[in-house]
DNA sequence: GTAATTTAGATGTATGTACATACATTTGTG
DNA sequence: CACAAATGTATGTACATACATCTAAATTAC
């Protein structure tokens, strides 16, 4: 669907700032359509991400700092996601030895479970929804990375 | 910045599956960097995209539903911003005579004036920022609705 | 070796999102 | 006209974000 459609408007300055809103309602779109497959497991997709950047090193723990790091919204407030997934028993929470301030998390066997239950549907969605292919998504990597040539965040 | 050194990662599946982190990412940068800025203003990015809205029909008058077709985050709670806008006497609310469920919103002349204030910074702060032309951005905005064929939302 | 600084994480507050629900008003149908 | 259904808006709750501040622990500077 065009963005004209979208947002009931074609008063756009320009394409770039036509891309400026795209961008901001594909992910608004990407979001939503993760939402729905993820509510179906309990989970949201936070909490997602959480769980599938602990798997990159399961067995393993990484500390609350790591995870930080790796997550796409830096200001997330990663203890508090951590919380919930604790309540879920999706993931355990230790207390560092090596570092006395440092947290250290780790999926549980539900957790990992979950997650990869999870994963499934969603390339299985994504498959579905996303018409492009791996071409297409190369080309838009470099124009998104384009774009944020002066990263200043 | 390459996403990979954002992510602290390299685990794609594929070059979609990195497009897709790539387009939360890069709307999670431009909302960043929109906020930075409307912060000195003192308006949030979604209470500006409201009073931009409600510019779009200045002097006139716009009802919720009309503001809500036109944001982009469509679960937005328009009410509760539109509550925020009127502390800050940036919009005035009247009930509509002609269907009394309706209730009509508009800028007033501080908030036009506010609007138009950040609009300016805004537009130097995306000059800086983004290193994308009208070229690329419309190669963008067709990869974006392309990708988006299936509407599901 | 102790004070100052930095770091890791937790927590409080204001704002926003997602979703369910409530309520008044309008519209459609017999 | 009556009454069911749809519509426009508001509100309550759970969760998340943005940001400031706090505590404890580690690092550094002197």
């Amino acid at each position: 669907m065009k963005l004209e459609e979208v947002l009931k408007t074609s008063k756009f300055a320009d394409e770039r700032h036509k891309a400026t809103l795209n961008i901001l309602y594909t992910a608004y779109w990407l979001k939503n359509n993760f939402s729905m497959v993820l509510k179906e497991t309990g989970i949201t997709m936070e909490q997602f991400n959480v769980l599938r950047i602990l798997k990159g090193k399961h067995p393993e723990q990484m500390c609350v700092k790591d995870i930080a790091s790796r997550i796409i919204e830096k200001n997330s407030n990663v203890p508090r996601i951590i919380d919930r997934l604790i309540v879920k028993k999706l993931v355990k929470r230790t207390p560092s030895k090596e570092d006395k301030r440092e947290t250290l998390v780790s999926l549980t066997d539900k957790g990992l479970e979950q997650l990869e239950a999870a994963n499934k549907e969603l390339n299985s969605m994504d498959a579905q929804i996303n018409g492009i292919d791996n071409e297409d998504a190369r080309a838009l990597n470099e124009l998104l990375e384009k774009m944020r040539i002066n990263e200043t965040i």
